[in-house]
RNA sequence: GGAGGCGUCGCCUAGUCCGGUCUAUGGCGCCGCACUGCUAAUGCGGUUUGGGCUUUACCGUCCAUCGAGGGUUCAAAUCCCUCCGCCUCCGCCA
């Protein structure tokens, strides 16, 4: 959520945040007048509600005739606050219908326009030449049943389309990531989690996923619970309804669930392989910190997650994601994309974004520092998300034989191995 | 799944049976002031959160807030219903 004085002070920066997201305009006036009889129909319950409190007093006094008559005057009066009554709870839950429905403000620094309007703010490594080196790579589906490390055909079978297993040295390339990408994050002072992967509604709603993004998210209704798509969800909700000491910020976590997407709306899209799955395993870094601190923290995410990837040894782009592109909650979001030799692209491989207050307002989360207590800032960036980066590891690192060489930063969690060969099918 | 107990403004706690200055008690912690070589101790005052009005802030004032939501009543922390959470026991189970 925005805040509501904000708003009402300078609305033209709000609708000028709503028409660069590409989104609806009219729902910033709808909200302002709603807030504005939210306000008309709560001076007036509160007028009624004060008299009839010191009626109250007099009726508990008086004794006899005094108080047969002052009964008379009450009941009505009760019934005037009862009606009062609804009429606040109509305007209130009508405004923070509005006010929930309102997407973050962007950052000015954003770039303006579509998913096709983002700047590139740098490229790191460079894309090996195949061609030169001789040989045709091979695709990471080829390359993890060379390897005996994905199977997705058994995945199809048992689970459905955008399924897999990750078998033998691919499983254990998963926990070796992960572990890496524990390990640093524990050095640079986060605390890591192992979070629910199953949440009630004022999570998923709190962090902003019930909105545009609703489509993805699975929810069991026989439970009335969500699954999340990213323990974001869980790490943001964490504190919810807390008052945080400000001198205990930032507060830093990295959290590790699986993440459950239906991938709705992408028939078609990525269906070879697993870079788009239903399922997969995540460690996500997740900042609490004060607002003035926020763009500051969004670039260190940003930076933990380069260090992670300059690890692996691959090439990558950093990318400033463009207004229209943004999550209901980001002001500004950079997103990682690694190399992918077999489709000449970078791919999306990780994705930081500073959503302000926004959360933090949804959620209830708010700190108390010398200025008395109000919103603080929530970030979130990815440090590993699992099968993209086994994608990306395969391919950029794989020799003509179809064995991979492993960089020199995971064999310490692979037990110092430092290839994977291949093996006879199963 | 079954039976029972519990949820009070940071923490602990009084109040709930029997509705009415509860405008929520006391302690701890914390903040300010006084006293004091320093510290400690002591004394006094303050200390939930949100919203409105006062054009912002200060000050002041009103309203809401006793896990959440509804109901009964002139009036609800207190009575009734539903839900959520925690604890104990039984059953089942990785």
């Amino acid at each position: 959520m925005i805040d509501l004085r904000l708003l009402r002070e300078d609305p033209e920066r709000v609708r000028a945040s709503q028409r660069s997201r590409g989104e609806d305009v009219d729902l910033v006036d709808a909200l302002l007048s709603a807030d504005e009889r939210r306000r008309a129909s709560g001076t007036r319950f509160d007028e009624l509600r004060a008299e009839q409190k010191q009626l109250g007093r007099q009726v508990a006094a008086a004794k006899g005739e005094e108080k047969a008559a002052l009964l008379a005057r009450t009941k009505e009066l009760a019934a005037e606050v009862k009606a009062a009554d609804a009429a606040q709870g109509e305007a209130k839950e009508e405004a923070e219908r509005l006010q929930r429905a309102l997407a973050n403000l962007i950052d000015p620094a954003a770039p303006v326009g579509g998913e096709e309007d983002f700047v590139t703010l740098e490229e790191i490594g460079t894309p090996r030449d195949f061609a030169a080196e001789g040989f045709e790579p091979r695709d990471h589906v080829e390359l993890g049943q060379l390897l005996g490390a994905i199977d997705t055909e058994r995945g199809a079978k048992v689970a459905g389309a955008r399924s897999y297993y990750l078998t033998g040295p691919g499983a254990l390339l998963e926990l070796a990531l992960v572990n890496m990408a524990m390990a640093q994050a524990t050095a640079v002072g986060f605390t890591p989690m192992i979070t629910p992967a199953l949440v009630r509604p004022a999570a998923m709603d709190g962090t902003g996923f019930l909105g545009q993004a609703a489509e993805n998210v699975y929810y069991l209704a026989d439970d009335d619970r969500y699954l999340v798509g990213t323990s974001e969800v869980p790490l943001a909700a964490y504190h919810m309804d807390e008052i945080l000491d400000a001198e205990r910020l930032p507060l830093r976590y990295a959290g590790f669930s699986s993440c459950f997407r239906r991938e709705a709306g992408t028939y078609g899209k990525d269906t070879r392989g697993i870079i788009r799955v239903h399922q997969f395993e995540k460690v996500e870094m997740f900042v609490f910190t004060t607002p003035e601190d926020a763009e500051a923290e969004h670039r260190r995410l940003l930076q933990w997650e380069k260090d992670f990837l300059n690890a692996l040894e691959l090439p990558y782009r950093v990318i400033d994601v463009a207004s229209g592109d943004l999550g209901a909650s980001a002001a500004r979001k950079f997103d990682i994309e690694a190399w992918v030799p077999t489709q000449g692209k970078y791919r999306e491989v990780t994705s930081t974004s500073n959503t302000t207050e926004y959360q933090a307002r949804r959620l209830s989360i708010r700190m108390r520092d010398g200025e008395g207590v109000r919103p603080l800032a929530t970030l979130n960036g990815t440090l590993v998300a699992v099968p993209r980066v086994i994608v990306a590891l395969l391919e950029n690192h794989q020799r003509a034989d179809g064995s991979v060489v492993l960089p020199e930063a995971l064999r310490p969690f692979l037990g110092g191995r430092s290839v994977l060969e291949p093996v006879a099918a199963r």
